[in-house]
DNA sequence: ACATATTTTTAGATTTGCCTAAAAATATAA
DNA sequence: TTATATTTTTAGGCAAATCTAAAAATATGT
């Protein structure tokens, strides 16, 4: 496997995981910031390898070896994320971009090594579930932020979007994996929420809302 | 820096330690498993870079720029290493291949919280120095087992080669970095010895005693 | 010194992954 | 349903890093 073909895999494994049918060219080209030409280029290599179904002008689809791969880089990933976090004290918004080239270390004995170092983490520091050495990846229940109601709570337990500039903006709120969030007030009209973040309470969009992940308690 | 500039630089900077003068492209060739035509092709485009001093038919040297460049991927990949080593207890024959991959990962602010996780290390596993983040890599005293005369002593601090067989070997007559190593006779006709590590008193042959660095106590 | 051997460079291809521009297929809308 | 818009593919090229084969420069031995 190359670089590339790992990142393509990845890119389509999420848009699998978001999306219901067949992934697009377009939808690829647009995840990974490429045209779509490169992208019937490189679907057309995964295909005669059998990493995915391909059929012009239709999308794509992963085959049970191909989904495989995408899991095998993803539980990586969030493995070398879980080492910067709490190994060498990185702060959950600077590891993506290191974990973007970690992910691709080619080594079965290290990421097993690695996993028992960390204790077999079952999510990465931005709430994300690592999946297992099979690639078997475990759903937990979880909602967003806004679709919870008024004077309910919540547990934070992971983030949707999670670009430095979200995830900076969530620390000056005081907001990180397993806060309690306690919705105050409902705005009907545009999404927005007044919540309570231990002794703060302050206001924020529908955006901010549709982008955390809470478990109701 | 793309990966396989940083792997001549590496290469070149080794060459320049265990050579005197300019560096030939067949040397590189053959250190880098490649061929005379493509090193000249890669020394051409780093010299263009000011990396190394490139004259034709006449070899090549680093120059400061590129000598830095060099030390700081051997700086990464003693203290990957170390890492494997120390904190994932992988065995000193088995980390050089994924430290080779581990070297190219780009991220300043990761070199140094890894060194400072491992408690700033002047030495990798195998008894080399480890590079400063400048690229100063300062010289021990150290001398090969075989230059070592009868009924002398010495500490087993490195290994000049490093391949997975030759450490095997050494864990096999229980030699590893600070066993004390005594040469109990040393043969004049062809360098062979038979020393004493620990209880046991064996042969070893001049090939051997040429890969072993020790300090004589 | 001169023929021969060796080293090094150049010329021309190849592979991977990407691009732009144009053509072909598909979707949408009057 | 036919024209228009959008999506997707094809055609042709480019840059990086490699290779083989041939030419050029340098080194060596008698
Ligand atoms: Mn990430
Ligand atoms: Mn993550
Ligand atoms: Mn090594
Ligand atoms: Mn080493």
């Amino acid at each position: 496997m190359t670089l590339a073909e790992e990142n393509y895999l990845k890119a389509i494994f999420h848009l699998e995981l978001e999306t219901a049918g067949e992934i697009s060219t377009n939808a690829i080209a647009e995840r990974m910031d490429t045209k779509p030409s490169s992208v019937t280029d490189m679907v057309q290599k995964l295909s005669e390898k059998k990493l995915l179904i391909y059929k012009r002008y239709k999308g794509v689809s992963l085959t049970e070896a191909g989904r495989k791969v995408a899991a095998g880089v993803i539980r990586k990933h969030r493995l070398w994320e879980v080492f910067l976090v709490e190994k060498l004290n990185f702060h959950w918004d600077e590891v993506h971009e290191i974990a973007e080239q970690l992910e691709h270390i080619q080594s079965e004995e290290l990421i097993t090594r690695l996993d028992q170092f960390l204790g077999s983490p079952d999510f990465d520091p931005h709430g994300d579930p690592i999946p297992d050495k099979h690639g078997v990846l475990k759903r937990t229940e979880k909602k967003l932020l806004s679709e919870i109601e008024k004077n309910q709570q919540g547990i934070c337990v992971g983030v949707k979007e999670s670009s430095p500039e979200f995830l900076q903006y969530l620390d000056k709120k005081k907001v990180s994996i397993g806060t309690k969030i306690t919705v105050l007030g409902k705005e009907f009209f545009d999404g927005s929420m007044i919540i309570q973040v231990f002794d703060d309470q302050f206001f924020i969009s529908k955006t901010v809302a549709e982008n955390i992940y809470v478990q109701t308690i």
